[in-house]
DNA sequence: CCGTCTCCTTAACGTCGTTAAGTTCGCTGT
DNA sequence: ACAGCGAACTTAACGACGTTAAGGAGACGG
């Protein structure tokens, strides 16, 4: 009874042990392949070589499974080294280059996931690793001259702006290494026939959706400096 | 042919006959009583009378109810007599006003309904009834100056926001009658006490919905001047 | 009066999130 | 060395979900 512990070749490869951080991270990996909708906890069980209700050990429930997931994300997102995400970095542009990259690497992020978007806003974050990046990047725009209200509007309404665009790219076309769009452009300018701004706006609208993303954040960037005044 | 269409009508209390318009309208109505996830096909279904596999002879499945739900809250955005509605008619203000007022209409729409940005985004139009409106606006646009390009921008980017922002705001709390956040802002608060800037931004987040998304309205509105020089 | 088409019913299937109860295992104190 | 105990899982099951299959009532045309 002695060499009890790691040998029995022919056995289960691996029985690592189960904790929230192992569970999120396959469920994520799962999330690729599945997308949301099938993403079930059996599913992310039986990827774990575990039966579906020993998940409830680890969480209260799927909704907590989820918030586990949008936090792994966010995590990702900000110790990928991203601007202001390693507190007292000074980007070399300015709080644009903060703005800007934040939310090109937010929108990055997010496709890296099949409905990454809908996971990441239909959760919450569960511990308060979000505080220091958020403070961060509020901070850098309070020293470039903004208020802390006006610094607040401007992050909060690109990030909204990116959220949104996220989730009607992802609800367009979920995979996240196919190409093909969901809709069929084709036939939905012969339906749009009678109306040629729409029709033509349809298809700047279905391709392109990187520039059709710059042009947006560029957008709401000007805004910020029209006006809040701060060049 | 058949003439004899709706006589004998002093029978049963209720017996009107199914049909997509009244299931939509009905399952808009119980959405509001009871969430997106309480919408079941049984739910709807009862509060039809009806057993609920009645309602896959209009409809081959619940996505395409959630479909016509999502066009019938266009239908009635657009004709509550807004700006753009009704091709042709002008609005005393420029096109500022077309965007702001455009956007400000749809988040109310959004609002009226729990859930409603949720369905709305997750859903594509049945119809054609979303072309002349869409149409309507990109004239506007162009005809104030914008190439049709410039006026796709414009409007894509403020619709995404809008979206985003009501899709975040009704995830908080999403109950259209209560008050009540689903946040305890304080608790957050004490969470975050190590980051006084994030924290503010909080309270300043989860309150006054209605300032924050005029204003960030405005930054794009005042954004889309600057890049695209039209006064 | 018969057949057909429309619109709905009853019954059931498989899957989902979740709960209850029991089992295995490794640690701890004595 | 061994009883005990709690952590980490299992098996079994429940109710609700979307959906399909099959059939039945009622109006209509020939």
């Amino acid at each position: 009874m002695a060499e009890k512990k790691k040998q029995n070749e022919n056995e289960k490869p691996a029985k690592p042990k189960l904790d929230k951080a192992h569970v999120a991270d396959t469920a994520l990996d799962l999330l690729n392949d599945v997308g949301l909708e099938g993403l079930t906890l059996r599913a992310i069980a039986k990827q774990l070589n575990v039966q579906a209700p020993a998940l409830y050990w680890h969480f209260k429930n799927k909704q907590a499974l989820l918030d586990e997931m949008a936090t792994v994300m966010f995590r990702r997102m900000t110790e990928a080294g991203e601007v202001g995400g390693t507190v007292g970095y000074q980007p070399a542009g300015a709080w644009q280059d903060l703005l800007i990259e934040g939310n090109r690497h937010l929108r990055a992020t997010l496709l890296r996931y099949r409905d990454g978007a809908k996971v990441f806003s239909g959760s919450r974050f569960t511990g308060t690793d979000h505080g220091p990046e958020m403070e961060a990047n509020l901070r850098l725009l309070v020293e470039a001259g903004f208020t802390p209200e006006q610094a607040t509007w401007a992050s909060s309404t690109t990030y909204m702006y990116t959220l949104g665009f996220v989730t009607e790219e992802q609800g367009m076309r979920p995979e996240p290494t196919r190409d093909e769009s969901l809709v069929d452009v084709a036939e939905r300018a012969e339906r749009l026939a009678d109306y040629p701004l729409a029709a033509a706006a349809g298809s700047r609208l279905f391709a392109a959706y990187d520039e059709r993303f710059e042009e947006g954040l560029r957008l709401i960037v000007a805004g910020i400096e029209a006006r809040y005044g701060v060049g």
